[in-house]
DNA sequence: GTGGTCTAGACCACT
DNA sequence: GTGGTCTAGACCACA
């Protein structure tokens, strides 16, 4: 599924709640798809039971994923959500601090609006290739 | 200068690191710009000089401010530096996920074009703006 | 493992990162091989931790250890670098000025040239030694 | 003569010893040629007459110059003193760790080897074309 | 005045 | 247990 990186300076809960974020957001894991059990996740990935447990939980706050008693963990609807302003206005803020370093390190505007572009074909690659249900 | 928030999960050094990269990033401080000195800045923000020193220390490893001790920290001269290609490339892979979550979130292709002329066009009439020597 | 001069005129923490530095660059630490941890460090040398601390994030900094948190700090991979050209430049220009000061001082130029063989030979032996697996 | 870089974390009359040092290391500076005075360095590199006076009264001490009262500094006579074996010994020790850490980062020994060639060639050519009195 | 180093504590998150 | 952060002081060298 993923892997952890034990060596990395992110704690490994972080990582994993990064590397579940990556395979909802990338559309890999569709809506109500079972994410592994807290068990197998944290077999396959040698790390200790709790810390999945944790990344889990913190997931699940996020609205994520959700959890039914007794028969694992599943990925939540993303339409079904508000879409949180105070989100999209916070990761427009990172962005916008991300272009203002670029343009200082001399990056060019039309690299940045390539750069873009490529992003936003390569998501619309994987959502074509998606369930059409 | 700026301000801290001292109940973020944040901590305080990253968000002077933080700030001042803003400020030098936006163009408010011009290369060569004295810095606030390590105790005026702890006063004015009630934080231990040490805090401030060691935001201040990470400021110069990343090549955005030199120190000279006995005088104070200035600001770095963006252009005498060189792209460093493994910085821009971890950015522009910040930019990916943000752009993933964004589209998951239910956000308009466009709207992620528009927002990026925005923040383009933005920092365009700060550079103009800038030093008409 | 190694001690410290506290009356030394370099600096305690200078002398933590030179001494780190000499026990894995003679293979004497392998890579992967865990340092002591900070307090315990510390605690040999009877200085602060914040000290021991701040040698061991210089270190990270170098490349020469990396540091888990929670875990601890190992010696990082030597290979995995790429050689850093600024870096070996620098270290001929050191060269170069100790051995205009040994000429000045009016050693023998085959003293110099014996002297560097005999440096090399005694790092082949430490190498020929090495990890038998 | 020389120039100072004020912006660098060297402290400034450590810059001027350093300079002071290579030019009479690599026999630019000869035996009993006379420095320029205090306040005139000072002007040459616009920094405080105190801090060349210091740097002087530094490069005194280590025996690379001597001074006249009333008529300035003078470089000393190499050869007129005993080889002082503490301090090859620290420079071999310098050296050591110099060749230690290039090799650690994958430096050929021949590479080594070449280099250290170079750079006696390269002083060699100095003190040939030098006083032949 | 400036930055650089250091001590002697403290609390936190993670494993 | 580990490292990461922070406070409240102190002393030093340099300009």
């Amino acid at each position: 599924m993923f892997q952890i990186d034990l060596k990395s300076r992110d704690s490994i809960y972080e990582q994993v709640i990064e590397n579940v974020k990556r395979l909802v957001f990338t559309g890999i894991l569709k809506t109500d798809a079972k994410l592994p059990s807290v068990r197998e996740l944290s077999r396959t990935l040698t790390v200790n039971p709790n810390t999945v447990q944790k990344a889990y939980r913190e997931l699940e706050r996020q609205g994520v994923i959700y959890t039914v008693a007794g028969r694992g963990c599943f990925v939540a609807d993303s339409q079904g959500q508000e879409p949180d302003r105070e989100r999209v206005t916070a990761m427009f803020e990172d962005m916008k601090r991300l272009i203002e370093e670029l343009l200082f390190m001399g990056m060019d505007r039309d690299g940045i609006r390539n750069e873009v572009e490529r992003i936003l074909e390569s998501c619309e690659e994987r959502e074509e290739g998606g369930d059409p249900a």
